[in-house]
DNA sequence: AACGATTGTTTCGGAACCGTTTCATATTTT
DNA sequence: AAAATATGAAACGGTTCCGAAACAATCGTT
């Protein structure tokens, strides 16, 4: 466990990486699409519409035109729960996997440079 | 200094951040709007529209658009440099400070729970 | 089989953002 | 003084996002 960040820390991390991430010419991901995103890498499946929605404290259209744009980036997948037709169930990516991936390792070295 | 985070600690600390930030109401900013903000107030001024589109690796535009809305956020306040007026000095308000105040104190929270 | 409940998507009008280009103002250079 | 340069803002068209409501498909219950 590390120790804790300062304040002061916090807010020079949170610039380096936001500069980082406006400065490479990828498209950045809202903190609605990026919480998603991360939602789904970090916690159990099965991931659904409605437990993330109910979890953001948002509607269900967001979710679903979240997923919409995710999906056009290759990072996240649909596929209908045959258990429950009703059910869409959202599955992980490589393409996911390898942009959480270097999100880590730029927070990471950052952290370190404080 | 902390010690560095790790990966793993690093994707929690960005997901739970941001699951705060998208669950409460207030309207998020985007990380380039982010990004300027915590510049203005990170760094040393006087802060400028060319500086700041220059540093960011965008056009001036968007530095423009930005401050137009966090402006009316009451984050920023705009004035004109007397010395040559062509410039324009950007300005940190009690607001923008209280709002980085409150984004510090969460991601120092949040990185204790890790 | 029929009705109501549940799930996710689509639609609608409105607002925000983007990139590029154009403009207005101010300064510097000739 | 005139022309060239620099700065920030505004205009333009296109794209994206939002909240709310309506919708289609599926399930559960009776």
């Amino acid at each position: 466990m590390p120790h804790p960040l300062s304040t002061a820390q916090a807010l020079r991390l949170w610039h380096d990486v936001g500069l980082s991430q406006v400065q490479d010419d990828e498209p950045d991901l809202s903190v609605r699409q990026m919480t998603i995103l991360l939602s789904i890498y970090l916690e159990a499946p099965p991931h659904t519409v409605r437990a993330l929605a109910a979890k953001l404290h948002v509607s269900k259209p967001v979710i679903t035109r979240a997923l919409d744009a995710m999906g056009k980036l290759g990072l996240v997948t649909r596929r209908r729960d045959e258990t429950d037709k009703r059910n869409v169930l959202i599955q992980r990516t490589v393409g996911g996997s390898l942009y959480l991936e270097r999100l880590a390792d730029l927070v990471s070295a950052k952290s370190q440079e404080l």
